[in-house]
DNA sequence: TCGATACTTAGCCTCATGGCAAACTATTCG
DNA sequence: CGAATAGTTTGCCATGAGGCTAAGTATCGA
């Protein structure tokens, strides 16, 4: 995990688009070839491909050629680099909470609990 | 819930640039005003408010102006809205699991079972 | 081998994004 | 009141994203 903002950047930007949402969706039924993908789609294949491109680069998908067809695949392990940013933000909120419930029941913990209410 | 795909659009667009991740972050320890959250970062105040701005119409953060001082306040509903896709897309993944192991087992069931294995 | 198929490459266009400086407005404080 | 503070507005610029057409390459199938 080399640039974790950076990569972040990446699958937020990949993510940021409609058409490119729609192709992870059909990829997670499984493995799809480029022009199978783009007749669902109202744009020309060079436009298509650029999305295509686009999700390659980010890491979300990996594709090959086979003759002359380019098959994608999801990968599905990048998605999580999305789970564990969420997971970084919801812990920063309990954090704030514990130092809150501290403050309000006037008592003094160590910080690396997980949840010390019954 | 009126355009879940355009909201998507806004979210990711909105996350997917650094400075403005920083800024949830760091609006997850409490509300910050402008001026407080902009020393953090190397640009200049009217830059910076683009992507408070940014944030504010995707529905990241809301902000209220007393007097001089603008406060913003970040708004975790709004991050939901990414949980709920990935939930969407694994769904999507485990219904394809589920036809793989009818298949493989032979077995005709109900599709809506969480897990049928003990 | 020749035509159809499945991308690829190249070049161009438009609009959105992110950043800047300068000037302006509205509060607050001494 | 008058100066400092905290944003805000305006206008400008460079880059990149997303779309197109037209033309090129590499298989595959008859």
């Amino acid at each position: 995990m080399a640039n974790y903002s950076a990569d972040l950047d990446g699958v937020f930007t990949a993510l940021a688009d409609p058409t490119r949402r729609a192709v992870v969706r059909r990829l997670g039924h499984g493995p799809t070839s480029v022009g199978d993908l783009a007749e669902a789609f109202p744009m020309t294949l060079p436009s298509f491909m650029k999305h295509v491109r686009t999700l390659e680069a980010n890491g979300l998908i990996r594709t090959v050629k086979t003759g002359r067809v380019r098959t994608c695949v999801l990968n599905r392990e990048r998605l999580d680099l999305v789970d564990d940013w969420l997971a970084g933000e919801r812990r920063v909120w309990s954090e704030r909470t514990d130092r809150l419930e501290r403050f309000v029941t006037g008592r003094t913990e160590r910080t690396d609990r997980k949840d010390d209410r019954p």
